[in-house]
DNA sequence: GCCGTTTTCGGCCCGACTGTTTTCAGTCG
C-alpha cells in the first residue's frame, strides 16, 4: 500500500483558481529545472480537471486530476526532489500517468500534448459559464455542441431567442434560470469576504436564538471554518418536532429577509439583506490602495446593497450534532469522515452515524432511528476514534490523521496576542496619532505595538520622508522611557513599511534604517510586479530579504480579496530562504496581513511556514484605532493554518521580540 | 486516472433538489 506523505496545506480549489484568472499554461522558468513551482503544477492539474469535465471526460478521471492537484499542493517535501528521486510515484493519488507527465514538466519544462490541446480547444467563455448557478459542465458542453454557445454573451443571446428550451433535457424553466443566473452574476459577486459573511451570520444566528421553541442554533459552513470568502451561510437549528412549524414560520417572518427561495420540511432557503442589522451597515475606513482595487468610491454603497444566501436546517435536537458536523464540511473532510465510518461498518450522514448491519435497506432519515447517539461533535469524532477537530482545520489536509493520533495542534487564541508590528499613523496615511494608537493597543490588553508608516516612494499613501520618520522615532523613545519610569508594561517599536524598489532595494538609506527597530518590506507598485513572471518577482523579493534590516515581509502576494489577484510569486521559495536566514542567526518573519480585504499570506501557506520554522507576523495593518481589531481575522486565518501560540511573533513578550529584532 | 494482503478489473461518498421526465440526469454542497 502507498504511504500518504504528510499533508501540509490545502491545494487551491476551483473557485480559488477561477476567481478572475484566465486558464493558461505557465511558461517554463528560464533558469532551468525545476521549470515550474509547486503552485504552478497544482494550478495546472486543476485547470486540466476542469477542462476535462467540459470535454465530458469520465468523472473519476477528472477526480484523479483534482486529487493530484490537492496532493501536489499539500506535500511537505520539495517537488523537484520528489521528481528526481522518483518518490513522486509513491504519493497516494499519483500513478503512472500523472507521475510521468509531471516529471516531464518539472525536468524538461514541457506540458503533455493533450493538456496543451485541451487549453487551446476550450473557449475561455465555457469556463466562465461554470460560474452561472445551476449550470454545470455537461449542459455547457451540450449547448456548445448543439448551438455553438461558447461564452456568457452567446448563451444570453441564445436563451433570449428561445433556442435553449427546445433542446432535449432542457426546457422553458432551465432557459429562464440561465438568464436569471447571468443577471445575478453581473449584479453580485458570487462570494462575500469572511468579515461580511460573519457579520450577517452572527446577526442571523442571534435573531433565531431568541425565537420560542428553538433549543440550539449554530452557524456552520465555510463561515464556521473561517474560509477567507463565504459562498452562502448555513445555519443549523435544533427544534423539537412539535415546535417545528412554529419556528419555521417565525424564521420566515424575521427582519432582514429579502426573499424566500424555498421552504421545505427540513430546509429553508433565504436571501438576507443589510436590513438585518439593527445599527445599519458600514464598512469603516479602508486603505486607499485597497479601496481602489475593490471598486473605489462606490464600494460601500455596493456592499451594503449586496445580499447573501442562507440555508437554514431545522432538525430534532438529537440530530443537531450530526447535522452541524455535516454542514460545517468541508466536503472533502466529510468524504474522508464517511470513508472512516465505512471502514468501521458505519454509515455517516447528516442524520446520524448508523451501523450498516442495522440500517440494511433503510435510506436516509429512515435509518437514523438506529444511529449511535451523539449530542456533541466530540462524541461523533470519538465514535470514529478521533480527537475532536476544530472547524477551521476541516479541509482534509491531514487533520484526520492527526486526530487519530490525538495529535492535533493547540491552536492560537486571540487572548494570547500581545501586540502587532505593522500599523500606521497620521505620519503617513493613518487616521490616528501615535498616542491614540498606543492607547488603543493598551485598551486591547496588548503589551507592545509596532508603528510602521509608509516610506517616501509611496506618494499616494503620504509616505514619510526621513526627517518625519526620525522625528517619530524620537517621540517613541520618549514615550517608552516614560512608561518604563512609571512601571507601565507597554512599549512601542519603531519601524517603517518600506516600499521595495527596483533591484530589491529598500526605500531609505542604511543610516536611516539603522535608527529603526525593524523594516516591513512590502510591494506596492502593483502594475510593474503584476507585469512580470513568477521567477523575476521571486528573485527580487529574495534580494530584499537579504538586507539585514528587513525583518518582516509585508502582504507577501499583494492580493486583494474580491479585488485583484496578487503578483505571481513562489512563496515557498521565499519561506525556504527565510528559514536559511534564521538558521544563520538572523531574524525574518512572514506577514499574515489580518485585514479582511487581504488575509495575505493565505492560510494554506501558514502551515508551510510553521514546518520550516519561519515565524508568522500577524499584522492588522491598522490605519485607524478601529483597524487594530482586524487582528481577529488574522488569528482566525492563523488557526486555519494550524498555527499555535509559539508560531507567531504576536504572542511574544516585548523583551523577547526586542531580542529577536536586534539580531543582525 | 488511481487503487488493491478478500481485488490487476471494477470500483471510486452521500443525499437533496430541480426540472425534465414516466424512471432519471444534472447540479450542488
Amino acid at each position: 500500500m502507498k504511504q500518504p506523505l504528510a499533508i501540509l496545506f490545502e491545494a487551491w480549489t476551483t473557485e480559488d483558481i477561477m476567481a478572475g484568472s484566465a486558464f493558461k499554461l505557465p511558461k517554463a522558468r528560464a533558469s532551468g529545472a525545476p521549470y515550474f513551482s509547486r503552485n504552478q503544477v497544482a494550478a495546472v492539474l486543476h485547470q486540466v480537471a476542469v477542462l476535462l469535465e467540459l470535454q465530458g471526460a469520465n468523472v473519476f478521471r477528472v477526480r484523479s486530476y483534482q486529487n493530484g492537484s490537492r496532493m501536489i499542493g499539500t506535500i511537505t517535501e520539495d517537488l523537484h526532489e520528489l521528481v528526481v528521486t522518483g518518490r513522486l510515484f509513491e504519493m497516494k493519488g499519483i500513478g503512472k500517468g500523472l507521475g510521468s507527465a509531471l516529471s516531464q514538466a518539472i525536468l524538461e519544462g514541457t506540458w503533455p500534448e493533450d493538456w496543451i490541446r485541451l487549453h487551446e480547444d476550450t473557449p475561455q467563455g465555457m469556463i466562465e459559464m461554470l460560474g452561472i448557478p445551476g449550470l454545470g459542465p455537461k449542459r455547457i458542453k451540450l449547448m456548445h455542441e448543439e448551438l455553438g454557445v461558447d461564452s456568457i454573451a452567446s448563451l444570453k443571446e441564445a436563451a433570449e431567442q428561445g433556442r435553449i428550451a427546445p433542446m432535449k433535457g432542457f426546457g422553458k424553466k432551465s432557459e429562464q434560470r440561465m438568464l436569471d443566473g447571468i443577471e445575478l452574476l453581473s449584479r453580485f459577486r458570487a462570494r462575500r469576504r469572511l468579515d461580511i459573511g460573519l457579520k450577517y451570520g452572527t446577526a442571523f444566528e442571534q435573531r433565531i436564538k431568541t425565537l420560542p421553541g428553538v433549543e440550539r442554533v449554530q452557524l456552520a459552513g465555510s463561515a464556521r471554518r473561517r474560509k477567507e470568502t463565504i459562498g452562502d451561510l448555513d445555519i443549523v437549528v435544533g427544534v423539537k418536532p412539535e415546535h417545528h412549524d412554529e419556528v419555521a414560520n417565525a424564521i420566515l417572518a424575521l427582519q432582514g429577509i429579502a426573499d424566500v427561495k424555498g421552504a421545505g420540511d427540513s430546509k429553508i432557503s433565504l436571501i438576507l439583506e443589510a436590513s438585518i442589522f439593527e445599527d445599519g451597515f458600514s464598512v469603516g475606513h479602508i486603505d486607499a490602495n485597497v479601496l481602489e482595487a475593490i471598486g473605489g468610491e462606490d464600494y460601500e454603497q455596493l456592499e451594503s446593497a449586496g445580499t447573501i444566501d442562507a440555508q437554514v436546517r431545522l432538525v430534532p435536537p438529537e440530530m443537531f450534532a450530526f447535522t452541524l458536523a455535516y454542514f460545517t464540511g468541508s466536503k472533502e473532510h466529510n468524504i474522508a469522515m464517511r470513508q472512516r465510518a465505512i471502514d468501521r461498518g458505519l454509515r455517516l450522514n447528516e442524520f446520524g452515524l448508523i451501523p450498516e448491519a442495522k440500517a440494511g435497506e433503510l435510506k436516509g432519515i429512515e435509518a437514523a432511528q438506529y444511529s449511535l447517539s451523539a449530542m456533541t461533535e466530540e462524541e461523533i469524532y470519538s465514535h470514529l476514534d478521533l480527537q475532536w477537530v476544530p472547524p477551521e482545520l476541516r479541509e482534509d489536509t491531514g487533520e484526520i490523521q492527526s486526530g487519530s493520533e490525538q495529535n492535533l495542534p493547540r491552536l492560537l487564541e486571540l487572548d494570547t496576542i500581545q501586540g502587532a508590528l505593522h500599523n500606521h499613523t497620521v505620519v503617513s496615511d493613518g487616521e490616528a496619532t501615535l498616542e491614540q494608537m498606543a492607547d488603543a493597543a493598551q485598551s486591547l490588553g496588548w503589551t507592545w505595538l509596532g508603528i510602521a508608516d509608509h516610506s517616501p516612494t509611496l506618494k499616494v499613501a503620504n509616505g514619510a520622508p526621513a526627517d518625519r520618520l526620525l522625528e517619530q522615532g524620537q517621540k517613541i523613545r520618549k514615550y517608552n522611557q516614560n512608561w518604563q519610569d512609571e512601571g507601565v508594561n507597554f512599549r512601542l517599536f519603531h519601524g517603517v513599511e518600506s516600499d521595495i524598489l527596483a533591484g530589491g532595494k529598500l526605500d531609505h538609506p542604511d543610516e536611516v534604517l539603522s535608527e529603526l527597530d525593524y523594516v516591513v518590506a512590502s510591494v506596492h507598485a502593483m502594475t510593474k510586479w503584476r507585469g512580470r513572471d513568477e521567477s523575476e518577482n521571486t528573485e527580487e523579493l529574495l534580494k530584499v530579504l537579504e538586507h539585514p534590516a528587513t525583518k518582516v515581509l509585508g502582504h507577501p502576494t499583494g492580493r486583494i480579496l474580491q479585488g485583484r489577484e496578487g503578483y505571481e510569486v513562489d512563496v515557498h521559495r521565499l519561506i525556504d530562504a527565510m528559514a536559511e536566514h534564521i538558521e544563520e542567526g538572523r531574524f525574518k518573519s512572514i506577514e499574515l496581513n489580518a485585514s479582511p480585504y487581504r488575509l495575505d499570506i493565505d492560510y494554506r501557506l501558514c502551515k508551510y511556514a510553521k514546518l520550516m520554522g519561519v515565524p508568522v507576523a500577524i499584522s492588522p495593518d491598522a490605519h485607524s484605532i478601529r483597524g487594530l481589531a482586524d487582528i481577529q481575522y488574522g488569528v482566525m486565518t492563523a488557526r486555519k493554518g494550524w498555527l499555535e501560540q509559539g508560531d507567531v511573533i504576536n504572542s511574544m513578550s516585548a523583551d523577547a521580540l526586542a531580542q529577536q529584532l536586534a539580531l543582525q
